[in-house]
DNA sequence: CTTATCTTGTGAATTCTTTCACAAGACGGA
DNA sequence: TCCGTCTTGTGAAAGAATTCACAAGATAAG
């Protein structure tokens, strides 16, 4: 399959998510247009992004709206479930658990670590805070798929060494840091200082 | 002045943090290249990216740190501080308004607002969270720079709206929507879902 | 059946970004 | 001063992503 590019694969998140939304109003069909005002971008954009994966639509009509969520489904991979960890109790962490459209697309957090003897232990949920020196094997007999890094900077690049090593291919990490993964492992970056420097610097240029 | 692209502008960022980093070690001189290896670009990205605003090298020597470090600050606009309001009281806002790393970077949150009225009221710091009818007039009030948006998707567009009506020009959002703003509104998502989906996509893929 | 109206799928053109590659300086040592 | 070694700054080249523009198919109405 060829190489579809970051921005494409956002895209197809946004199209299928204001897809859902179409399907619970009970439309069944949405033209390429209509399906990109709502992603901010071009209906050329829509058409060019889904032929990448085949050709969905019918010309004259537009697109079936749940045969499309099918089909975006199954190329993002969400037609299965996937298990998460998240490493990291604090603040951020525990928003993070607590954000229930995690669950509702299919991601289920199935373990919690932190390496602060304070909160280990704590019930989460059904689940308890697991102390940091369990991860290691933890990661493998849950067998995640997925892991969240909701740790300080300092501390981000030395559990994220023990992730990959365990076997882990995709992390998603909110530390304010540039990790280091080898390229066989995916990783996201949500960096809110980045961000808001991005629009400090709108701004400022008046 | 040129335009500049967003993901420029996110370098910048993340040059500067680097940047920052190195000072503390009491490094003062630095090469395009040390920079593009922790940037995770590649030393002409850097030197293109930094002669955007002007040269600040020196050849055969590199960059001086602490140079480099005020003529990123100034062009980012952070060698002022800015004023911040954060819309939304739950988990997440709660986790953002206790994130150090904010305060420090000069953005400072000067105002809480939530619909709830069993949030409102509460001390969070050294403010009280107030109610969102009041948010109209303090934005304008308390001459708010850039407004997060942490409320559910449902509310997010109306937040919007009345945030851009009181005449703030830079927005963050953590809604899981796309939001509709006028161009002279700078906006920044921080969509975790999406993040998450493009994980599984890269999973998914073998 | 024919015509008018839609909207897709997609090569080609365009625009934007990144990488290459090298002349121009800067420094240190002899 | 001259030479060797660095590393910047930047046009030019290459590569990616987006937009254009239109033929081809689908439907509906007369």
């Amino acid at each position: 399959m060829k190489k579809i590019s970051e921005s494409t694969v956002r895209r197809l998140s946004l199209y299928l998510r204001f897809l859902q939304e179409a399907a619970e109003r009970g439309l069944d069909t949405i033209s390429s247009d209509e399906l990109a005002q709502r992603g901010g971008t071009t209906s050329a954009q829509v058409r060019k992004d889904l032929s990448l994966f085949g050709s969905f639509g019918k010309r004259g009509l537009g697109y079936s709206v749940p045969e499309l969520v099918r089909e975006l489904r199954e190329i993002l991979g969400l037609d299965q479930s996937w298990r998460v960890a998240l490493v990291g109790a604090g603040k951020i962490g525990s928003a993070l658990f607590s954000y229930r459209d995690f669950q509702q697309r299919g991601f289920h957090i199935r373990a919690v670590f932190d390496s602060d003897p304070a909160k280990v232990g704590a019930a989460w949920g059904g689940l308890r805070v697991r102390h940091d020196e369990e991860m290691d094997r933890a990661l493998a007999e849950e067998q995640i798929d997925i892991v969240i890094v909701a740790v300080p900077a300092e501390a981000a690049q030395g559990v994220v060494d023990r992730v990959v090593d365990a076997g882990v291919r995709a992390i998603l990490n909110f530390a304010p840091i540039r990790l280091r993964v080898p390229s066989t492992v995916s990783l996201r970056n949500v960096d809110m200082a980045v961000e808001l420097e991005g629009l400090a610097y709108s701004i400022h240029q008046r």
